[in-house]
DNA sequence: CGTAACTCATTACCTAGGCTAAAGAACAGC
DNA sequence: GCTGTTCTTTAGCCTAGGTAATGAGTTACG
């Protein structure tokens, strides 16, 4: 039960860190997830995505709508629902995505100094799970 | 290298929940968070557990009055340097821990019926990994 | 000594990134 | 065709962090 405890408070203080420490400047955490979600799902409604960032609608219309004013999305009416809209990436957010995973790399190098090798594979190995949670 | 990209998506998003469903209404999870420590190591300064949190000074002033306000802590001037405060638990804290961790333990229960045996351990064996990693 | 530089806590103000409530448009079932 | 429901958006709020600046206390050095 100690686990549990240890897992909040380290998944607190990181997230904080990540927040802080982030890869691409211009971009926050939650809308480079929703290019990761995009990029794996491919187009997806406003609220598709809300439900999949676990975010309410209003906050990922705002999302969106900086990912659109920086290019690096695309907003097409839905074709069988007037109401809804497609979100789909551009060719501009891909070349970034693949810039940012440069970055990324980097930070890891360095992250993975101060870790041995098996505390490293138990962050990969616990990663998927925590991504499971997360959705759950 | 995806292993990177799992993490922290997964510590985003599971930190946007855990803020959410939060095991105490009346406590942020920083304030949980500085609670734990103080439970570790005894009483601290301000700037200490700015520090250990990863918190600029200013937030810790804040966090602290507001802990104070509500009794779990208590403020004392520091023996030798008058700049400085001690802040240490009050009796109230230790009991609203154990209390919280009781619901925390029900949070936990249904927690792990989403997860299967081995998705569990690998949690509890990277939780550590992730308090180093936060502190570090 | 005494003054200059530094450190700790605090204050004041700002920003980011969520939220809820409400409204307008489009759809679906009766 | 109405009525209720769903999707997005707008408006306004709140929380939890941050920076810059201040005041009091301490330390180092001339």
């Amino acid at each position: 039960m100690a686990a549990v405890n240890a897992l909040r408070t380290g998944v607190m203080r990181l997230s904080r860190r990540l927040r802080h420490q982030r890869v691409d400047e211009s971009l926050s955490p939650t809308e480079m997830s929703v290019l990761g979600t995009l990029a794996r799902c491919g187009s997806a409604t406003p609220s598709e995505l809300a439900r999949k960032e676990h975010v309410q609608p209003p906050s990922m219309t705002r999302i969106v709508a900086m990912l659109e004013a920086k290019g690096l999305v695309r907003l097409e009416p839905h074709p069988e629902d007037r109401r809804q809209k497609t979100v789909t990436q551009t060719e501009r957010a891909e070349s970034m995505l693949a810039a940012s995973r440069e970055k990324r790399n980097a930070w890891l190098a360095e992250l993975a100094g101060q870790l041995d090798e098996d505390e490293w594979a138990r962050l990969a190995a616990a990663a998927p799970v925590l991504e499971k949670l997360a959705h759950s």
